[in-house]
DNA sequence: CGTTGTTTTGACTTTATTCAAGCATGGTGG
DNA sequence: CCACCATGCTTGAATAAAGTCAAAACAACG
């Protein structure tokens, strides 16, 4: 049923339940994103709690923004389905991409400080989100101690994350950092049950660029001299990664010298 | 008397509290580092709580280490006095700075998720730091929700300011980067009560160059560029910030332009 | 089927890195 | 107390990697 509301291909309807009519709000017990979500961890009559606030907003189409910086924070989202992109507008307009984000991700939690979204977030694809109301939620952390300590897991991996692209972005090449960001989007689609090799790019090279702190042409380039060097079979937006282990050569080996 | 113990020059002896033999537990409430740190926002009785679990280390000498990447993850750490950088050493044995860190601000909250240190803190010059066990802060957390809040305010502080060195080290040329790192050093001075200009650099250029991914030669020639313009005034370590204008300029100013 | 937006390619330039000395500084032991 | 060594910092010249600009090729969409 969503399957066929949002008319995305298999691989994006990951959390949908199949049944019943009003499923939007009992979402979270069947969502087979659980394990990479806000209900991990937490005992039946748990979820159930959750559940209730948590709602399936509108589809998100391409390009379309889910909130939008300098947005009161009213909610924390989670992706449901489809691929988004967070960014940050500069006084000059020049839009930075500070990731992309997959089905299970949490969007919003580098606003919780001060109740307002410091970034952007908008959909590259068509896409679903969970919108999980924030008074709502930050009351039911105090009842819930398995559910504060999921959200507090996921915060800090997300600052992991952080620091794995800012390891990245430091020591490697510009080979090294796409080396890194393919065989990144690569496990998040393992940890999400699909296969490791298709990937397909739901950005565009210009959000790339942005991301790894590069220019298009870059990209361009260095996508024509890994598929050149037998790494990946490269067709428009999609790559296949034909060479794993020489792409995570690419991707360990740093750009520079010690120091010390 | 603990500024005595220490021996270290006035200002980095913020956090200290004068009077009693014993005010290890009682530290919390009286520390100037209240409203940067942990006990932000709680109330009198609930503070107290807190202190019960805080405790504070011997002090680590420049150099040594508070915890070691890798370290089962038994406490969080507050930096009380000095200056410390958080590293991650990769596969190569090369040593990428996270970050640098200064009183009041709360280290290993990117091990929660997994209960392991996957960074090492260790001191720029001679500090302390407080100690605060795990366990027992988790167990506290579900008892008092300001505690909770104020944590969570934290972290989402973290991913905010790890954004913020994203888009630095994103769009900022060399001179840029240094700006905003000089600016950010500043401000820090700031909200802990200091005067914002004359800033003291307690790590070496090694350190600044791998922080801001860049050669320490390049640190040194772009140091000497914003002390020729008048910008900055360099001696050793101490930055005297003479034109703070300018500086923003520098720290605002985009070094490539937009794509589309 | 033309208009628009995206991606690729090529020639050229800039910027920061590399390599190689040289200069301070601070601590140690003779 | 001073020579000496280790460490950290600076400087200069040559190099390479990635950025710029311009244009063409390609795909998507109405």
């Amino acid at each position: 049923m969503l399957g066929v509301r949002t008319g995305l291909p298999v691989e994006h309807c990951m959390p949908v339940v199949a049944g019943e009519m009003d499923l939007w709000r009992r979402a979270c017990g069947r969502c087979s994103l659980q394990r990479l979500c806000l209900p991990y961890g937490l005992d039946g009559s748990d979820i159930m709690r959750l559940e209730q606030l948590v709602s399936i907003d509108n589809p998100v189409a391409c390009g379309h923004v889910v909130f939008e910086q300098g947005d009161y924070l009213s909610a924390l989202y989670a992706v449901r389905s489809g691929a988004m992109k967070s960014v940050i507008i500069d006084e000059d307009g020049l839009e930075q991409v500070l990731g992309f984000h997959y089905p299970g991700d949490l969007l919003g939690l580098d606003g919780m400080a001060d109740r307002q979204h410091h970034c952007s977030a908008l959909a590259l694809e068509h896409s679903t989100v969970c919108r999980i109301p924030f008074e709502r939620l930050d009351a039911l952390l105090d009842e819930l101690p398995s559910l504060r300590r999921q959200l507090m897991r996921l915060m800090s991996q997300a600052l992991l994350d952080d620091e794995e692209l800012l390891m990245s972005l430091g020591r490697k090449s510009s080979e090294g950092r796409i080396a890194s960001l393919l065989l990144s989007l690569s496990h998040r689609r393992e940890l999400r049950g699909l296969a490791a090799t298709p990937v397909r790019l739901a950005m565009k090279r210009a959000d790339l660029a942005s991301f790894l702190r590069m220019r298009t042409e870059t990209i361009s380039r260095v996508l024509k001299r890994l598929q050149v060097d037998g790494i990946i079979r490269l067709d428009k937006r999609d790559v296949d990664i034909v060479d794993p282990g020489q792409l995570r050569a690419w991707a360990g080996r740093s750009a520079w010298l010690a120091d010390q």
